[in-house]
RNA sequence: GCCGACUUAGCUCAGUUGGUAGAGCUACUGAUUUGUAAUCAGUGGGUCGGGGGUUCAAGUCCCUCAGUCGGCACCA
């Protein structure tokens, strides 16, 4: 007998070599008819798996995150066996279940259209309905490797020849489809239910290595319910209406030339606004937290690169080119060089430490032309970067000091839910200094976060050829995630550099800089807003908060003499005078998503208001002409200025 | 850069099996003075992404180049 621990702390007295289902069975049946798989003692497995000892154990269902991954797991087998049924000649590679579904990477001539995903997913129904149990076996490397070269799996026999000696290897087989899988999975492809949908082909490499062929991915999406289903494609639709490519050109605030620049923003009037007004707020906040702000050349000679051993990582990926006189220049792809230069004028005392440099520095680099993505991924952007020299004693304090300012100015434009990634040294092939350095760079940043109760994640191996990093990666009002600002530490440039501090015994010292953004790119925090925001933006962001509509052309002049008091007051407003029906206005100045619209009509005239009307919302509101412009001062003042 | 799909008027899009390029909005002109998401009428506007080919005939079929989009790879 072996006893087993369920959730509630109840225990069932049982058989040994009883099984999940058995378990499931013995509690409910409609437990067993849902259950998925079962977690003993902390480990997920199969249903089938028999359990000969004592045990704790969790039934799994499809309404469990880890249920529902398996399920995603599972449904990628029933899309790889649909698709060997339909076309014998595919070979089978992986597929793993990600986030909102799975996807499996076939190898296969012909390309897969979207005409073969209906059929795809007919056949995948039919063998959900068919119900196939799903079995694990074990087999012995050679024999794995034997059975799958014989079926013609070539991929998959390469896969079990590079795992370890030690790992079991095992299979899963439904139906005439076998794969080799770690698993859990479902026990029968009749769990995986009809909520699933085959969502795009795309192309990827084999085992992710851009130098090995590429293979024919297929994307698909499941869920427990239907109703999951629906809501997730839903949310998709949502996505797709705040892309901030198209509300940039429905509000008119940037293009882009792919012939002439590709890569490159040409902000207009409106669109700079805002990103003027970002480089404001920050600027603000950086004076009013002990920064410098300074600027430096967008062109220098490439031995500053040279020196920094960015050019020999990431060369083919800048701007650079030879002048008359056979000068090696090279357009700035960061901008630490020249906070390092700036910062080797004149001798530094430790009392200067620590000495915290911003620029608003436009860089460039030549990224794949693959890679570009509207504002979020360009050839050309500004950084809100800055460089903090301080001491080794100060290294710790100064990446907490800058920790809670990114994450204080995160919460004045929302952003709430903030991960934070801890990236740590790349293999050594692809790093300099040394690994001294590094322990005392990535303890720094772990004590930082660990001594405030910051909750992080490791991202092994990740950091920059240079130092460690902290990434900062907000989620957005629908969810989705956005990597924005970085703090990276950094005993490696000061070095190379050969920069130093004076200290108080008097001797040379080398100090320590952190490099930190946090927005990133201006351009890239511009496009997160306006997909966050779905193009209304808070009053103090947006590049016209108000705009003055008269309902008849005999109180035009009412309406631009309150747009000059507005403008008085220090914001941004402009009457629309156009000889249009107000209804008409109201539509189109909508669809531009101007906050506030200031109606004024004859009865306002008399009684020295305005009616005004917010964007989203049907209400009328009226008021006298100078609450009206102190209420836009207040709402369009940027928060945290008292700071 | 790689794989795939796509590229028609300023914008959003329609164009059957190859047979003389369409709509709405915008713009312009005129009328309309209007009370909270599109007033009416008229006029413009296109070498169908570029180049090449097949054909009596190409927006439609083929090749090629460029760009966009979705992924992959990359992201100092």
């Amino acid at each position: 007998m072996v006893a087993i621990k369920l959730p509630d702390g109840s225990i069932l007295d049982m058989e040994s070599g009883v099984n999940g289902f058995d378990i499931a069975a013995k509690i409910s049946l409609s437990l067993a008819k849902a259950a998925v798989a079962i977690t003993v003692n902390g480990t997920t497995q199969d249903l089938s798996t028999p359990i000969t000892a004592d045990a704790t154990v969790t039934i799994i269902t499809g309404k469990d995150k880890e249920g529902l991954h398996i399920i995603r797991h599972s449904c990628s087998h029933v899309m790889a066996e649909a698709v060997k049924e339909l076309w014998n000649d595919v070979q089978v590679t992986i597929g793993p279940a990600i986030e909102n579904g799975f996807y499996y990477d076939f190898a296969r001539q012909e390309p897969f259209t979207t005409d073969d995903f209906a059929k795809i997913e007919a056949k995948m129904h039919e063998i959900v309905k068919r119900d196939e149990k799903v079995e694990r076996l074990v087999m012995p490397r050679n024999e794995a490797i034997k059975y799958f070269k014989d079926m013609g799996e070539n991929y998959k026999a390469e896969i079990i020849e590079d795992l370890p000696e030690s790992e079991v290897i095992s299979l899963y087989r439904q139906g005439n489809f076998t794969d080799l899988c770690r698993g859990p999975h479902v026990p029968s492809t009749g769990k995986i239910g009809d909520a699933f949908k085959l969502m795009k082909v795309a192309g990827a490499y084999w085992r992710g290595d851009s130098s090995r062929e590429m293979l024919q991915r297929i994307y698909a999406t499941a869920w427990a319910s239907k109703k999951d289903l629906d809501d997730y494609l839903k949310m998709l639709e949502e996505a797709e209406k705040r892309d901030h490519r198209k509300i940039g050109k429905e509000m008119d605030l940037f293009h882009f030339e792919p012939e002439y620049a590709p890569g490159a923003v040409f902000w207009h009037d409106k669109g700079y606004k805002i990103y003027r007004k970002l480089i404001e707020y920050m600027r603000k906040r950086q004076e009013n937290n002990g920064y410098f702000e300074i600027a430096t050349p967008r062109i220098m000679d490439r031995c500053l690169w040279e020196i920094s051993g960015h050019w020999d990582k990431y060369g083919a990926h800048n701007y650079s080119g030879k002048t008359e006189d056979e000068k090696m220049f090279c357009v700035k792809p960061m901008n630490c060089p020249g906070g390092l230069l700036v910062y080797k004028q004149g001798v530094k005392s430790y009392r200067d430490l620590p000495l915290r440099m911003a620029e608003f520095g436009m860089v460039n680099r030549y990224e794949a032309s693959g890679s570009l993505m509207g504002l979020m991924r360009v050839r050309e952007f500004t950084q809100d970067d800055a460089h903090i020299f301080c001491t080794p004693e100060q290294m710790e304090e100064e990446c907490i000091t800058t920790l809670k300012l990114i994450l204080d100015i995160y919460k004045d434009f929302g952003f709430n839910d903030v991960k934070i990634y801890l990236s740590t040294r790349p293999d050594s092939i692809y790093r300099i200094g040394s690994d001294e350095i590094w322990d005392i760079c990535e303890n720094a940043l772990a004590n930082a976060l660990e001594s405030h109760g910051y909750k992080y994640e490791i991202n092994a191996g990740e950091g920059a050829f240079y130092g460690p990093k902290l990434e900062f990666i907000l989620k957005d009002a629908i969810g989705r995630e956005w990597q924005c600002g970085t703090i990276q530490v950094d005993m490696n440039l000061p070095q190379r550099f050969d920069i130093s501090y004076i200290g108080e015994d008097g001797e040379k010292h080398q100090p320590v800089m952190l490099h930190r953004a946090l927005f990133g790119s201006i351009e890239r925090f511009l496009g997160i807003l306006i997909e966050n925001h779905a193009g209304k933006l808070p009053l103090w962001l947006s590049p016209e908060p108000v705009v003055v509509c008269p309902i008849i052309s005999e109180i035009n002049g009412y309406a631009e003499e309150i747009t000059q008091k507005l403008r008085a007051a220090g914001l941004y407003a402009r009457a629309d005078l156009r000889n249009e029906k107000i209804t008409y206005k109201i539509r189109e100045l909508s669809v531009q998503k101007v906050p506030v619209i200031a109606v004024v009509g004859a009865k306002e005239k008399e009684n020295g208001t305005v009616t005004i009307r917010r964007l989203g919302s049907e209400k009328q509101e009226t008021m006298k002409v100078d609450d009206f412009v102190a209420a836009m001062v207040k709402e369009t003042t940027m928060p945290s200025m008292d700071r």
